[in-house]
DNA sequence: CTAATCCCTCAAGTAAACCTGAGATCAAGA
DNA sequence: TCTTGATCTCAGGTTTACTTGAGGGATTAG
């Protein structure tokens, strides 16, 4: 049976897992993706503390929200590097984060009123249809898939 | 020089690309995806209609809304197959495409409302907190990229 | 007729966010 | 000590929406 609750220790991955939710292959996405910083055992092995849980709760949240790893790095980045962070500092980073939301749905919003004013208006065509804003539209960032709203890179 | 106006015999690939914007490869790339069915000259060269330039106008305006290309098929599918789109088709999918956005918008803003009742409470903890809903995530569909909004399959 | 375009079909690459082995090591209970 | 079960790394696959390149016909102006 694993070992539980050796906060002395850390937390190895498998137990982060069940915790979590996350899979264990996630989570080591994660941490090349700078959103977790494990200590290694003399073996290598990852651990991690306490706090993770709750930096990996934030990441499924802000998942959920639409944010990309990339856009939760940044605000991750946001917390404070040699100390747990507090209440307050997740506070912070919940604000800037709902800063975020309240963007897109704007834009969202702007979209779709102008989609319903063209309706009906025998629009939809290149030439003059407001919804055919070459600057609107997703812009091409190189390859890949397009950030479906308000891209963010 | 290319062939312009020539309605008889046909759009050939590149005039559909002067005209819409697109690329080539994106046009090709719409053929595979259903999303647009040129007919064949006898060497195998692709030959548009003029209303096909409608019909990719409607494909950028959708991406620009956010919806992904084979969301944008499912409702290309609700014109009429055998006779050109009038006005009133085009009216009756936007209208359709404006139930998405709707309820992309409300999704949102739902999430926005609790993350805003979340900030201060001390949450962001997995156990309690109400934006911690694994139904609420965005859903594993296989492997590849997460849809970022209200994810449409 | 020929050079200059245009077009065609694959195959493979790109980015994001992981998953799935393969082959090897580590840790802990019996 | 030995045997599971957990971990490790690294390579390669998946999806979406295309792009780029290779190798080879098709069209047309001159």
């Amino acid at each position: 049976m694993p070992i539980k609750n050796n906060t002395l220790r850390g937390i190895a991955i498998g137990e982060l897992s069940d915790r979590t939710g996350l899979s264990v292959s996630a989570i080591r996405h994660y941490e090349t993706e700078g959103l977790v910083r494990p200590w290694r055992t003399d073996a290598g092995q990852r651990r991690f503390e306490r706090a993770d849980i709750r930096r990996l709760s934030f990441v499924m949240i802000a998942q959920g929200l639409g944010l990309s790893l990339s856009d939760i790095r940044r605000h991750l980045d946001g917390l404070p590097n040699h100390r747990t962070p507090n209440t307050r500092d997740w506070e912070r980073i919940s604000h800037a984060v709902r800063a975020d939301l309240d963007a897109r749905i704007a834009a969202l919003t702007q979209l779709r009123d102008k989609l319903t004013g063209c309706i009906g208006c025998g629009c939809l065509s290149l030439d003059r249809c407001a919804l055919y804003n070459p600057n609107d539209r997703a812009r091409k960032l190189g390859q890949g898939p397009r950030y479906l709203l308000g891209d963010t890179p």
